[in-house]
RNA sequence: GGCGCCGUGGCCAAGUGGUAAGGCAGAGGACUGCAAAUCCUCGAUCCCCGGUUCGAAUCCGGGCGGCGCCUCCA
């Protein structure tokens, strides 16, 4: 099945066609790393996750590359209150972003440039703008560029600026630009610039780039001249992206960027926890109060990547069950009792079918929802099968059923998550043993009350207890239930 | 004001012309010492009104309601 992209240049789908056969270069917005990152940012991160894994999951070799801002305004004013330079200010968001990611299963990218990595490559752009008229200097020693001399503006955004602003006043604004549409490539240096470190040489003065520019010339020397695919949220596409495509087109003459994908917001279902009212809910904050990163995730890539999400607590509690679900589903295959003279059971066809329905909707536009909905269906089909068959089907079949489980979740990441999330150390799982050893024995007298004491117990530590005829086995069913 | 999006069962959420996936929650049943897990059964006039069509949640028009972007927020 040919992948489909909803491209926002075109705003339509369109087949992925990578300018390379078999080669995929994708350059992700990251985050401004002033602050912790909150769970808006995931979602975008983890739809980026998901496009690398799917792109690597069809085979393709994929150059994955997501910037981190690491100088702006509310990063130089925060360095500046702390009396910090922007690196030493920035560095432990970044890492604590970085750690998170790793929580939440989200695959290293190649490279995670940081902007003032990139000053001399975002220097030499400039220069290219300057020589070829697409910027200009003002007397102060910033730089802009010259909307006008890129007759393509707009083309992203849709945007007709023609008629939106161009009466307004060139303002009192901060650098003195010819045209208010105008947007700078380099600010020339403010005294709180150098007190945080965030001021360069440059042929036209001191300064620091511009925020736009950072994301050209990084993806420029770390991708190329040409992307296959730019990742961002909803929010950049004007103006962030609409001048990432003019600086970009204006320096080298070639398309930017075949598809752009961008993702939808999300919402916050119950308490107000958008950051814009200073109550700002961080994946730090989710995994400290006990949610579960696989339930996480798996909320995360509810919702199509260009619907809004409804993020919330009750959602989470729900993906938290719909994970377990998947778990106990693996695990009851992993152990089911395999016999070579068994019958067909039908369970490697059911899982083939989901295989086939759930590659269908990960190329239609990378349908998750859809693609969970083929994964679960299977899951209800498969324990009913086992049920009917007192779990003992042919190897070849229970072996299938944990390929396609497994390939499915090279592009999900969840039971991978999960397992990350779930592993008990030797010394627990003894003493969860032992209890249940004691637990057996209390059954046997038929001290019933001692035995659901200690299964209790266990219970309150996240071990579940299920009993059967085979014997009784146990599962952590990851971290505490959400308080609140 | 400009551009754009959305409104599917209690909640979340796929489906964009052929008569409604999936998850969570709920009810009844099976299994269990009781549970847990699992299975079976049950639940939707797809915001409203018109229109196009043999046929519409899906297309068109209107209305009501919610939302995003319009210079540094993923």
């Amino acid at each position: 099945m040919r992948l489909r992209l909803f491209n926002t240049l075109t705003r339509s789908l369109e087949p992925f066609e990578p300018l390379e056969h078999g080669r995929a270069g994708v350059y992700a917005c990251g985050p401004t790393i002033y602050d912790h990152a909150h769970v808006g940012n995931f979602r975008s991160f983890v739809f980026y996750d998901l496009v690398h894994r799917y792109l690597e999951w069809k085979g393709y070799d994929v150059r994955f590359v997501m910037n981190l801002t690491d100088v702006d305004d509310k990063t130089i004013r925060a360095a500046v209150a702390e009396g910090k330079t922007i690196s030493e200010y920035t560095e432990p968001f970044a890492q604590a972003i970085l750690e998170e990611a790793d929580a939440l299963g989200i695959r290293r990218a190649d490279r995670y440039p940081r902007a003032t990595a990139y000053v001399d490559e975002m220097i030499a752009l400039v220069e290219r703008l300057l020589e070829k008229g697409h910027a200009y200097r003002t007397d102060d020693g910033s730089v802009f560029f010259d909307i006008t001399s890129f007759p393509e503006y707009g083309k992203l955004s849709r945007k007709n600026l023609d008629e939106a602003r161009r009466g307004e006043r060139v303002s009192e604004d901060e650098y003195g630009k010819d045209d208010v549409r105008d947007f700078a490539l380099w600010k020339a240096s403010k005294p709180e610039d150098r007190e945080a470190g965030a001021a360069w040489p440059a042929p036209w003065g001191e300064g620091r780039p511009g925020w736009h520019l950072e994301c050209s010339a990084m993806s420029l020397a770390e991708v190329g001249e040409t992307l296959d695919i730019h990742l961002g949220g909803e929010d950049l596409v004007f103006p962030h992206h609409e001048d990432e495509i003019a600086q970009s087109e204006g320096a080298t003459g070639k398309p930017f960027v075949r598809y752009w994908l961008h993702v939808r917001h999300l919402r916050f279902a119950d308490e107000k926890m958008s950051k814009s009212r200073g109550n700002t809910v961080t994946v730090q904050d989710l995994l400290e109060q006990g949610v579960d990163p696989a339930a996480l995730r798996h909320q995360l890539l509810s919702a199509h990547y260009r619907s809004e999400l409804a993020f919330g607590r009750e959602g989470l509690e729900g993906s938290g069950r719909a994970v377990q679900r998947l778990i106990d589903f693996r695990d009851r295959v992993e152990e089911v009792h395999t016999d070579p003279s068994a019958a067909i059971s039908g369970i490697g066809g059911k899982a083939e079918e989901a295989l086939e329905r759930f590659e269908g909707a990960l190329a239609d536009d990378l349908n998750v929802p859809g693609g969970l909905g083929a994964l679960f269906s299977f899951v209800s089909e498969g324990n009913g099968i086992l049920d009917r068959k007192g779990d003992r089907v042919p190897p070849e079949e229970a072996e299938r059923v944990l390929e396609v489980l497994g390939s499915m979740d090279e592009v999900l990441g969840l039971l991978e998550v999960a397992g990350q999330s779930r592993t008990v150390d030797a010394e627990t799982r003894h003493w969860i043993e032992d209890r249940i050893g004691e637990r057996e024995e209390a059954r046997r007298s038929k001290d019933f009350s001692r035995a659901d004491a200690i299964r209790d117990e266990l219970a309150e530590r996240g071990i579940v207890l299920e009993d059967s005829s085979r014997g009784t086995r146990w599962k952590h069913v990851g971290t505490r239930p959400l308080v609140g």
